[in-house]
RNA sequence: GGGCUCGUGGUCUAGGGGUUAUGACGUCGCCUUGACAUGGCGAAGAUCGCAGGUUCAAUUCCUGCCGAGCCCA
């Protein structure tokens, strides 16, 4: 009988207190976490480690963060950890996005006061005030989550030193000539008084009138044209029709009366024929105004018409368009319907739906006007960045494919001035007769509408962008200057991004070794927006890769797999998912399902940890993943309990005095879990290397849930419990370097169960664990048992259940396998196998 | 309307031209309580979105459709 041998040992008292993992405990430790060292996660550029620079999207502080971005912000944090446990010197950036409409809308809506009735300055005071107290709220849940962040070099976008970057590499490119100003047609929303980019223009369904106009051509025939823009005939530059139309082919080449009285311009235009004419829409005859819609764009561009300019700057209709001067858009309409019923033109109307642009930020109605605009040039450059981004690495490979097909369609270029407040200014100054310019030194930044230029700034041509002379030898012969008074578009900001984090400009000998950025992480939405972006600088600055690392990951959904959003009523917040479990609070969750009926969706406790780990083992990287905090719950809470278990059972023994150097002496069993927590190690390590969360965590989870409590450690209790030195320093070392494996999954619950245990906070280690095990064995026969153990084990359980024994009823008539004989004494204990063979 | 991505038991997921299609969670049944009901054993549950095509053979390749998502017009 070998069940006295439970006796003999004597069971310490666990140094691990706590019964579970708590979302309490989470919090205790979660709060003192970064204040016990605030440098914890801080970088060193001038370390020989690898520099691995992660260019994390800066989050706009708008008052809530979306549960799926918290996710998704967790996983790269996963990332900064597993990197910094392989050895590379992190730098894990904390920013937050400041600048943009969004903050100047929030002000607008709290003051009641529209952004142009105030002071300049004043307004932009009033923004930073505002935006501050929800970057302070955005911090917390950052460390709430865990992130391990560089929180003490907090980078801020409105912040000068980031500001300057952006000004900076706008003076660069335009005396590279790569940036140029332009009298294009730009899409502007006359509400708030801006140029917004296509990326801006969001299209909505709505009821317009359709109106079926007389217009007369100079030889008095009659023929109908359909609009629902009746107030730009007045820009009218040209009629269509279809070239196969056999109904209008003798009107081509003829002209037409514009059926409103227009001011300062012909009075006729010609009839053309043109393929995107849709001869079954309407009449088949269109207006090609400037400017209607895109179509009226290409059109202008591909006859080289000149435009009309019909709508200013105030949105209001200019001088040519007549008795419409001084209306806004749409009271020139209805003026203009009335005008052409007066006069017997309008034929008939209808009322019909109609997709049309308006803006994203703002929901206005936008208008395509000519304006002097700022742009990237981007159209040459386009093959090369096709190329260049090969260079780069997607995970998963597949999302590559957004951005090439992006890349595909860009026709013209980049826009990026805007008529807007909270934004960097663009850094240009305009000599009294316009034809020569002042920009600031490298690394400054001004505001120049209200700012006169730095000492240093530079005096330039205009047009050839040659240096003239430095701005203070030469002031005097500028006359009075003229500072630029529009701001960027930005992304103009955000696309420098991994540029400030891997230290240009700032720090020239970081940028050396950390260009090209090692990591982009983001969300596959932003795709033609911040990662095209950032890789068109890079291209146009340097001709190279902005990214060794490209990784781009799916969004967020609500449970049924269906976007999150206001107007569905689906939205989870994060706090509610983070704070699910603390002070024995449980959450709940009211969303209005996929039949429109409410669902009350319950949970006890989830917090971080839980959160993470969900995460990381459920959601493979570039899908979209569903949010059901129950499942979230149900799933992974289990896994941190067995393994919060394990720790606990381990806490009670000794842990020997050297956990780096092997025993001389090894037991069989401990060198079979060894070599197969060896083989777990390897592939977990490989992983991480690879950047592949999900099958890292699958590792970790599978080997500390199944094999290694289920076998192992049910096999060698009794060697524990004798005080076996060898059974020992297994459990301990295992247990450790699993704690160590697993932090950058779960870093409060590794940290504190290693603190605990060891001493040392797994989070701090800083080289993945390896064995000497495999130097000294070869593992190849003890991983060649692993199946028939499990099987062997599983009969007897089931044998025993069969029987109606309890699992430590003896049992007798085994036969243990021949490949198992070396575990005979273990199994026999294990099992209470009495007689064998 | 167009482009792209995805579509495997209730849920998530592995796989991939050819034996009974992984694993996990959940469900159900039984059992267990000296780390752990957070455990053990077992069961049910999938015509691998639908329809064609290629092939000796398709869930896997191709086409179309449907659904979801992203982006664009």
């Amino acid at each position: 009988m070998f069940s006295g041998a439970y006796q003999s040992g004597i069971m310490g008292d666990p140094k691990i207190t706590d019964k579970r993992w708590t979302i309490d405990l989470e919090k205790r430790i979660q709060e003192s976490h970064y204040e016990a060292n605030p440098s914890r996660y801080s970088f060193d550029p001038k370390s020989d480690k690898e520099l691995f620079v992660i260019d994390t999207p800066p989050p706009y502080p708008s008052g809530t963060w979306h549960i799926g971005a918290v996710a998704q912000y967790s996983m790269i944090d996963v990332i900064a950890r597993s990197q910094r446990l392989i050895g590379k010197e992190v730098l894990f950036p904390w920013g937050v996005d400041r600048n943009g409409i969004n903050i100047e809308f929030t002000v607008e809506k709290k003051t009641g006061k529209k952004m142009r009735t105030y002071d300049r300055g004043d307004f932009i005071d009033l923004c930073k005030e505002t935006i501050e107290v929800y970057t302070q709220e955005m911090r917390h849940t950052a460390k709430r989550v865990g992130l391990s962040c560089d929180y003490e070099n907090e980078y801020l976008t409105d912040d000068p030193k980031y500001r300057s970057v952006t000004q900076s590499i706008f003076v660069d490119l335009f005396k590279r000539g790569d940036i140029i100003e332009d009298l294009r047609p730009n899409i502007y929303d006359p509400v708030e008084g801006t140029t917004i980019a296509d990326a801006e223009v969001q299209r909505v369904s709505r009821e317009t009138l359709l109106c079926d106009v007389t217009w007369i051509t100079e030889d008095g025939e009659e023929l109908v044209i359909s609009t629902t823009r009746p107030e730009l005939i007045c820009a009218c530059g040209v009629v269509m029709v279809h070239p196969e139309d056999e109904r209008y082919r003798h009107l081509v080449g003829k002209r037409v009366i514009l059926p409103i009285d227009v001011h300062g311009r012909s009075e006729s235009v010609e009839i053309m024929t043109h393929p995107s004419v849709k001869s079954d829409f309407g009449s088949g005859i269109l207006m090609v105004c400037s400017f209607g819609d895109q179509n009226d764009v290409s059109i202008f561009r591909e006859l080289s018409l000149s435009p009309f300019v019909a709508i200013g700057l105030d949105g209001k209709l200019t001088e040519i368009s007549g008795p419409l001067q001084g209306l806004n858009v749409l009271e020139a309409r209805v003026l203009a319907i009335e005008i052409l019923e007066q006069t017997g033109r309008l034929n008939s109307k209808s009322t019909r739906m109609q997709e049309i642009p308006v803006s994203e930020r703002g929901g206005n109605p936008v208008e395509i006007i000519l304006l002097k605009e700022w742009y990237v040039r981007q159209t040459h450059v386009i093959d090369r960045l096709s190329e260049i981004s090969d260079y780069c690495n997607f995970i998963p490979e597949r999302n590559k494919q957004f951005l090439h097909d992006w890349m595909d369609g860009i026709s013209i270029d980049w826009p990026i001035s805007r008529r807007r407040w909270y934004h960097t200014e663009v850094p240009i100054w305009y000599s009294e007769d316009l034809t020569k310019v002042v920009v600031p030194p490298e690394g400054s930044y001004v505001q120049p509408w209200r700012d006169m230029p730095p000492g240093g700034s530079e005096v330039l041509d205009r047009v050839s962008r040659e240096f003239i002379g430095l701005y203070d030898d030469i002031s005097d012969s500028l006359g009075a200057l003229t500072g630029e008074t529009k701001v960027f578009d930005t992304w103009m900001d955000s696309s420098n991004s991994n540029l400030y984090v891997s230290g240009y400009i700032s720090n020239p000998d970081m940028f050396g070794r950390a260009f090209p950025t090692a990591l982009r992480p983001q969300g596959k939405e932003i795709v033609r927006t911040w990662l095209y972006y950032t890789m068109l600088k890079s291209a146009l600055l340097f001709d190279k890769p902005a990214f060794q690392n490209i990784w781009i990951d799916g969004l967020g959904m609500d449970p049924w797999g269906r976007k999150m959003s206001k107007s569905l009523g689906n939205g989870i917040d994060a706090d509610s998912v983070l704070e699910c479990g603390a002070g024995g609070r449980t959450g709940s969750w009211k969303i209005k399902g996929p039949e429109g009926k409410q669902v009350a969706l319950k949970a006890n406790k989830i917090g971080s940890e839980c959160f993470r780990l969900w995460k990381a083992c459920d959601a493979q990287v570039g899908d979209d993943f569903h949010i059901n905090p129950e499942e979230i719950e149900s799933k992974y809470y289990g896994v941190l309990t067995k393994m919060f278990n394990i720790a606990r059972f381990a806490s009670q023994f000794e842990v020997p005095q050297s956990l780096e150097d092997t025993p001389e002496e090894l037991s069989f069993e401990d060198i079979w879990i060894l070599s197969e927590f060896d083989k777990m190690m390897d592939s977990v390590r490989l992983s991480w290397e690879k950047m592949d969360i999900y099958n890292a965590s699958q590792s970790i989870k599978a080997f500390g849930t199944g094999i290694f409590p289920g076998h192992w450690l049910e096999m060698s209790k009794y060697r524990l419990y004798n005080e076996n030195p060898s059974a020992i320093w297994t459990l301990h070392r295992i247990v450790r370097d699993l704690l160590t494996a697993f932090s950058p999954i779960c870093p409060f619950f590794s940290d504190y169960l290693s603190t605990t245990l060891y001493g040392k906070s797994a989070v701090d280690e800083r080289s993945f664990p390896t064995l000497s095990v495999k130097n000294d064995y070869d593992a190849t026969p003890y991983l060649s048992i692993t199946d028939d153990l499990i099987d062997f084990n599983s009969e007897i359980w089931k044998m025993k259940k069969d029987q109606g024994l309890s699992l430590k009823s003896d049992i007798s008539n085994i036969t243990i396998p021949e490949s198992l004989t070396n575990l005979k004494t273990s199994l026999r204990i294990m099992h209470s196998i009495t007689i064998d063979d």
